[in-house]
DNA sequence: AACTAAAAGATATATTATATCATAACCAAA
DNA sequence: TTTGGTTATGATATAATATATCTTTTAGTT
């Protein structure tokens, strides 16, 4: 399997409006296939993940949410996070405790995240260098690998001096 | 720098206390060398923390210490754990939120950590094939690395069927 | 329409972590 | 050997993240 292209960092010009269909779009697809609700909270959720390119904190998706839905509360959030990791449409980044969209929806892969500290962007990755270079080595110790996480923290392009 | 050789997971018949006392004296070394403070409320939780070859919750380690000292609260483990992180005398596994024995203490390195799913033990690399894969593979996306996060979970040689 | 299963509402609480101010211990210099 | 400064700890409160549980509503099926 080739690597994906990996995804770029974004500037302030690109269409955003286009990031946030797509994502859309693609998830209506993945749900329709897995015969999965796609209701309105979850999609809500989805479209506040897309709001931008960085890592989302639950509670500040609650704060958004009950602009909408004041009565919204936590597991109202969780719950529609929980649905959209099942379904491979959004990630947990681990070492921000916060949710990010998934470039790559409703396919198996191996994601890798690269984290700017300064505009706190990220990008993902599928690269198949890395994913086997972890395997191989883990194997190496008599590991037998079942998931990854793997997050990188640095500095974008467009971040660097 | 050549890659220093895995630590392999343990088994039951191990001395366990050469493991907690190896750790220690290098603690006591490396503070030593840093003229950094290693305190007693500091050697306690890093004792407690190479109690076993599990990462610990630091509610757990707190939990413990009581046992010692009663009048333990959450910023006396938190801060000792601030501070054995930043003598890189213990790690912070983020899919966790616990903590674990470095096993490379006081060097510069970049860890990847594999953690059984069964029995919960961890073993840390500090594999170079690993980082510079990870290294060269975000430079193609322009992103200069910082930090790398690496947990890996699966099964380890004797939880394997 | 009645039934069933899935989703959402509502409430409570668990878990993880930090802020802040007060006191104590350590240690260097006068 | 006191003085003063710094670092560590005590104590209290609270913030931030996440889940358990029970009820009600909604959607889809018979």
């Amino acid at each position: 399997m080739a690597t994906p292209k990996p995804r770029t960092f974004y500037n302030n010009d690109h269409d955003h409006q286009a990031c946030v269909s797509t994502a859309l779009s693609l998830a209506i697809g993945v749900c329709d296939r897995q015969d999965v609700r796609f209701t309105p909270i979850r999609k809500k959720i989805l479209e506040l993940i897309w709001s931008s390119h960085e890592p989302v904190l639950a509670y500040d998706l609650l704060k958004t949410l009950r602009a909408d839905k004041s009565n919204a509360e936590p597991p109202t959030v969780y719950r529609a996070l929980d649905f959209l990791l099942q379904q491979n449409l959004i990630h947990k980044i681990e070492s921000l405790n916060a949710y990010a969209g998934c470039h790559f929806p409703g396919t198996t892969h191996i994601g890798q995240f690269l984290i700017c500290k300064n505009c706190n962007q990220y990008a993902e990755l599928a690269n198949s260098t890395i994913n086997q270079a972890i395997s191989r080595e883990a194997s190496k110790s008599g590991f037998r690998v079942d998931h990854q996480t793997v997050e990188i923290t640095g500095l974008c392009p467009q971040c660097q001096p």
